[in-house]
DNA sequence: CGCGAATATGTCTGATCCGGCATATACTGA
DNA sequence: TCAGTATATGCCGGATCAGACATATTCGCG
């Protein structure tokens, strides 16, 4: 498994730009990440709009605050599985995750 | 985290009918079950499409046929992540991930 | 039936991810 | 500026998940 290549490009917060041009992540790669930063950034939405701080939504996911946080930042240490429990306790429905999931939304 | 409920009704093979009415999961976590569901099944279809097997399919994921097995049972040991790697491996595209996840599919 | 290939199931060991906590930094209004 | 709140970052120990392997079980075909 060759993650370290992601780990790195998420330490230097790779943020701006599309993942598959920096490095020679492989389409499959790449497109993963970017489905977790679509994920991530949905997220934001979502809470943002119900007008919850990162320490409410953890709260109605079960979790914490720190791990929230690392969520809407899209961090290598957090999981697709995370992301779409956040995303259902957050109020998204079956049908708006597969919009997130499979639409560019850039 | 009542991850233990998913567990038992797992290992009895609740593939029939739909999660939610078997025990008191919530919604939330029978759309989440759903999903493994829905993804396990149209990575099976992918494969099948490709005339692999599971050991084959297991060499493109970079993984072992134990636990392609596993993802098309959707077993409890098997994240999100992993299928949804597995679906990108198996030829999918985001498009595609985002149908599958979306749409009640049965 | 018999046999080989495919698939399923169980279990190890190490890797990854989790929640929690402490702490740093950023933001807002008085 | 300062206090109070929100968000970000780092780390730890325990929980979960990974690949690998051994071993059933099932399937297709002669």
């Amino acid at each position: 498994m060759k993650t370290e290549k992601r780990k790195k490009l998420e330490a230097a917060g790779w943020k701006v730009g599309d993942a598959h041009e920096f490095l020679a992540l492989t389409q499959d790669e790449s497109d993963f990440v970017e489905i977790k930063l679509a994920l991530a950034r949905r997220l934001r939405t979502l809470r943002e709009k119900h007008n919850w701080t990162q320490a409410e939504l953890a709260k109605h996911v079960g979790s914490s605050q720190s791990r929230v946080a690392k969520m809407e930042a899209a961090d290598s240490t957090v999981s697709v599985d995370l992301l779409v429990r956040s995303l259902l306790a957050a109020g998204a429905n079956r049908r708006e995750l597969g919009r997130v999931v499979g639409s560019k939304s850039r």
